[in-house]
DNA sequence: TTGAAAGCGCTACCAT
DNA sequence: ATGGTAGCGCTTTCAA
């Protein structure tokens, strides 16, 4: 339309300034494009300069808010630093996630970020040997070195259990996930410590459920209230089956917390605007989210083999009171 | 590595059955596929074929679960149906709206469901011009033929102030998010309708907010608060709205609902477990989700142009109490 | 039963 | 200052 070859357009619409180009010509080819409303094919760019200013995020289930804070400080980084996000929810099935992953593979994206959903690793190491550049971002594998960025959970696990046994409490239960990744095991660890160290009631029983759903909060609180010797506390590995827990507390009639105390493993905007204000751990998951993107992006953009960065974020301990509505925020620190 | 040309491996890859090619070959290919493990590059099939198999999803704001329940559905119905999901998130800024859409197009997705951030529409009307399948989700211009996806707002505002009016209350308070988007002018459409036939408080400063943030929703809150008369009830358009409303009563040493009645414009998971149960007007999201996305679908994959669809999703009301923390669902009927 | 060639849209390189 | 050409990886058509 301009009348003039492909190559030069390309030239012009891509602001190569240094090539000598009149400026007559320039102009001709911005106003056919624009008029033509022209948007180049980036799948074709893409497939020439080996660059797709693509990465893919693979989460477990976007529709919980802490996955969606990740997504979201994700998205804006990416969006600030030119590149376009795919994010792929997985629903914590493996299927999927290998599906995805090679599926992001196969569309040239430029390198991924993974919450991955641990049950096998082959494809996760296979990204390895193919020097696909990846970062971890909440769940780590223990056995591999990758770039990964994920938050404290033993640490923080020790520190809320120790919280409730020097409130007095004696039995604490401890609401599980999905028991064998990474997160939940290292939670586990910190609880066991904690039960040890204050000598708090030992019992396999009251460690619970095995899901992140609201239904196994609901069904694991049950069975631990329907203990013999129930638990006086809880800590809560989740923001849905903090849900399901409530309602079973509900249900059986007892009150939070003068009954049974809550301790929440993330904390979130609702956390204390629910029946009683929840303390939580909460996990800086923006930081996260931008250290995760601004980790892989170095690696991106590196011709080199830079070595992996393994990072782990400290948590914080947000203490409310039924008493005072308003949020007070205590250091992790004591 | 197979021995063979290219264009034998692609036959055999894709399965082409009807292919005469002889077991022995077809099984060196995929072994050295396998070996390999080769993943074919979908930027150039999608180059070649001229379809990627690939959605957009383009929403205001993923850390809402309003639109995660969406997109979590969509996603769902896209794995199921051979399609990639690529979500982008707008902040509800028009610019990253515009940009996200010329770039999925970019990279060739085969169609687009989109809630838009309306403070434009020129983007949309350039799809509509080109032939592009696209359909709107949870927000439609009124003065577009489009394919739409909407719940009915105008209904469920004016339900719910008639419920409020029929509990005794003269004045209500209507907390907006932006108010020129479609959503909010039709359940603000609603509200009117409901002050005049119950000849409730019509007051301009009742109405209140501008924007869908936690903040927004605080300080129009506290502003109705102040009023000289300030209402006893307030009918709010959004979840994360709701939490600053929450804040601001409680600030203010106000007791939900003996001081203050709430109705939630969105129903979601934590509403039942909030300081107050609160009622809510539920949209069925995942339905909506799927719909939008089926309906793209046919689009998609018709050769002819379909006339477009517009679908009004009926609301339904949650009456939740304090006395009682058990859902009950009442229809939207009476 | 398989290979060769062309072309999707783009851009880097080499010519002129 | 601009045009031609090749090739990214794939699939389709035609040829053998």
């Amino acid at each position: 339309m301009a009348g003039v070859h492909p190559s030069t357009v390309s030239r012009v619409l891509r602001g190569k300034e240094n090539i000598p180009i009149p400026e007559a010509t320039r102009q001709r080819i911005k106003k056919a494009a624009k008029d033509l409303k022209y948007l180049p094919d980036e799948r074709a760019r893409a497939l020439r300069l080996g660059k797709s200013h693509t990465i893919g995020l693979v989460v477990p289930d976007i529709s919980n808010v802490f996955f969606a804070e990740i997504a979201k400080s994700i998205e804006i980084e990416s969006y600030k630093a030119g590149y376009t996000l795919v994010v792929c929810d997985t629903n914590e099935e493996q299927e999927k996630e290998v599906h995805f992953v090679n599926n992001l593979i196969s569309r040239g994206v430029d390198g991924l970020i993974i919450a991955p959903v641990q049950d096998s690793d082959g494809h996760i190491f296979d990204l390895k040997e193919k020097k696909y550049p990846f970062v971890l971002i909440d769940r780590c594998f223990e056995d591999m070195e990758a770039n990964a960025i994920v938050s404290d959970n033993e640490d923080a696990a020790f520190k809320a259990v120790a919280y409730l046994a020097r409130l007095g409490h004696k039995r604490v239960g401890f609401l599980s996930g999905r028991q064998n990744i990474y997160t939940i095991r290292k939670r586990l660890a910190g609880y066991k410590k904690a039960v040890e160290e204050y000598n708090l009631e030992r019992n396999e029983a009251l460690i619970c459920g095995n899901g992140f759903t609201f239904e196994s909060g609901y069904e694991a609180t049950l069975e631990i209230l329907s203990l013999p010797n129930p638990s006086t506390a809880l800590l809560i590995s989740g923001n849905i089956i903090t849900l399901g827990a409530i309602k079973a507390i509900l249900e059986k009639g007892l009150n939070i917390p003068d009954d049974i105390s809550m301790i929440g493993f993330t904390d979130n905007i609702v956390s204390p605007y629910l029946v009683c204000p929840l303390t939580t751990i909460s996990h800086p998951l923006r930081e996260m989210g931008k250290k995760a993107f601004d980790l892989l992006i170095k690696h991106v953009e590196s011709k080199d083999n830079l070595p992996f960065t393994e990072e782990i974020i400290k948590t914080q301990f947000h203490v409310r009171r039924s008493t005072d509505r308003v949020l007070s925020q205590v250091e992790a620190a004591w």
